[in-house]
DNA sequence: CTGAAAGCGCTTACAG
DNA sequence: CTGAAAGCGCTTACAG
């Protein structure tokens, strides 16, 4: 290993180096590079030999340069790389991407619009084809000219007076179903841990929570309510926060997968420092999490698979690429051409499922 | 939302659009773009003005073209997205990217040599200033050309004759150590569920579990060992071989986080039809993964932390970067000049941790 | 089937 | 402090 192949730097090769080794023009490099057609196969062999020998990798830089040429790059922001949900999520697109040979570019907004501006700018500067976006506010940097120049996808999230395409997840209903599930269990009084009402899903969430409370004539206790928490510690601290209560709620909505882990991190303390799990709340989460067949406490999932929800936000993009393609420089602003296609909204349905199912438990309060 | 701000497509405007706008020359705008050292303020806002106008995003693609000028960009590549491990990696080395002004191209290999050499190709092709990479096999497409013209960071695993820096997790003794754990508990009959020999961290932990069992005069059971497990499914599936057996082993090393979860899914399997949890085996774990806290067996992880993995990853690259930026361009292969710094390891430590002690319990067997 | 010329958007010298 | 010229690596016409 200590006499490997490491070598100082090297400026990478080009068309015309490989040219000139192989004993042909640049352009016979650059045809045999595209595919060859109409170059004779000695020559072609010639041009790759030369290429390998010199180790040449076409630029895609330079090339996506000349008009016409596509990036290849496909920009993703998500809000919480750190969330194993985001992570499923990426790779949702990745996969379709890559089955359209394009490549992704990924960041994280850690919810920060700041960052998530920097990451729009960022990416439309390097000339990707289009946007995936899981917007963390606002979505500044999406002026009109960068909407107006390649398509944008939101995923879970819409941003308010963008009209883009988006795949949502349908949480008011996922959210009423999985509250319901809850009543229809026995519980009458619910713990909520989500996110801030200026979250998108937060809000929807929530009004699913509020509905199903409306349908069976509950009051919802602002009380039992803690919406401020992004991450699995702050969600163990609010849940602890219920917990201590004197009248703590029989079981807990957990608006998210970062909530869900973080309260039952809680119960696994409560539960190791004697209290038994016959007492403690059940949890409802929005968002599947691994292990949650083996929670001492039951436990609904309002279920979708997040990286169905990146494959179709990546599917839906590349139509949008693919329309565009079809009809492709329409006049600029001449008034008179077709106005382009309504925004499309895609809503996954979820299902709620019970799995880890309420055993014989008395209600408290 | 109707009536939103999308557009037909356009053309991105260029350095020239603006600098017509703004009444000036071409220059002045790429000056002004570039930190506006030495000129006026009120040209500056204009250039402004008009960019804002206009939506101009800096070409970075036709940036980089120019000799000298870098990419900005670093070519992540880790095996598998989809396991959360490796989300937590890719955001360790995403955040010290964004703190070096950089952005990542992520790809996921899926252990697929050929995916793994297709990715490396096309960061080439890109322009990459650097790679971090978790090899999926003989990293293929690290031809010594690459490797002298770019800092590479392998991550986890080691490729034969590539002299690269890497950043490793100390495998063998934190298996060795969460093996002695699991005797000093009172197990001598183990299960080891993990990757096949042919991935290095697989032999690396393999190789601690080994030791271990010599250390203490213990024999390693082959029956019991099963190693061709990649995901939670098939680990699943594993386990219930072992379990299925007349002589079940009382406790399961899990070479990974994949291996782990699938081994605990069965064992929920296992509860769920009546068989008690007293009865089946302990689980140490190679690696972390969340609500190990809450298991019905006794939980022992062999841990450290991902995201810092990714993290002293890109720190190395860096750092690489930084050196050759100080010594630049080396007279091209005149044979005198000095050889680049040999190639640096990292080695990150576990910690054993018993998250679920063992409770009294009669050894099988 | 092959090549010489021109230009994509930008920035590095060089000249004022 | 500002600009005209040249060139980064590639590919699209255009000519043979």
């Amino acid at each position: 290993m200590a006499e490997g192949r490491q070598q100082r730097a090297h400026r990478a090769p080009t068309v015309n180096e490989v040219a000139r080794l192989a004993g042909v023009s640049p352009m016979t490099v650059s045809r045999t590079f595209a595919g060859g057609a109409s170059v004779r196969p000695e020559l072609q062999r010639r041009v790759f030999e030369a290429a390998q020998q010199l180790g040449y990798h076409r630029n895609e830089n330079a090339r996506s340069l000349r008009p016409g040429q596509s990036s290849g790059l496909i920009g993703v922001a998500i809000t919480n790389l750190a969330n194993p949900y985001y992570g499923q999520f990426a790779l949702g697109v990745e996969e379709v991407a890559a089955r359209f040979g394009r490549r992704i570019l990924l960041g994280s907004s850690n919810e920060e619009p700041d960052r998530e501006r920097q990451l729009i700018d960022d990416f439309v500067g390097r000339r990707v084809e289009g946007l995936v976006l899981v917007p963390s506010g606002p979505a500044a940097g999406l002026g009109s000219a960068v909407l107006g120049r390649m398509p944008v996808v939101f995923a879970s999230r819409l941003v308010a007076d963008v009209a883009a395409d988006a795949v949502l997840v349908d949480d008011v209903d996922g959210a009423f179903r999985g509250t319901v599930s809850a009543f229809d269990a026995g519980h009458t009084r619910l713990g909520y841990l989500g996110n801030e009402q200026s979250v998108f899903t937060g809000r929807r969430r929530y009004e699913g929570f509020v509905r199903a409370h409306e349908m069976r004539g509950l009051a919802v206790d602002p009380d039992l309510v803690l919406r401020s928490q992004r991450d699995v510690t702050s969600a163990a601290t609010a849940m602890a926060a219920l917990l201590d209560r004197d009248d703590p709620p029989t079981a807990v909505f957990c608006a998210n997968n970062r909530n869900a882990i973080g309260a039952l991190d809680e119960i696994g303390a409560r539960i190791d420092a004697g209290v038994p799990a016959e007492s403690l709340p059940a949890i409802v989460s929005f968002d599947r999490f691994e292990l949650a067949e083996l929670m001492p406490v039951p436990v609904t999932i309002v279920d979708h698979d997040p990286r169905e929800l990146g494959a179709a936000a990546a599917r839906l993009l590349f139509e949008r690429l693919d329309e565009k393609q079809r009809s492709p420089d329409l006049a600029p602003d001449d008034g008179a051409s077709p106005p382009s296609p309504a925004a499309r909204t895609i809503t996954i349905p979820t299902t709620v499922t019970v799995v880890r199912p309420e055993r014989d438990r008395r209600q408290a309060g």
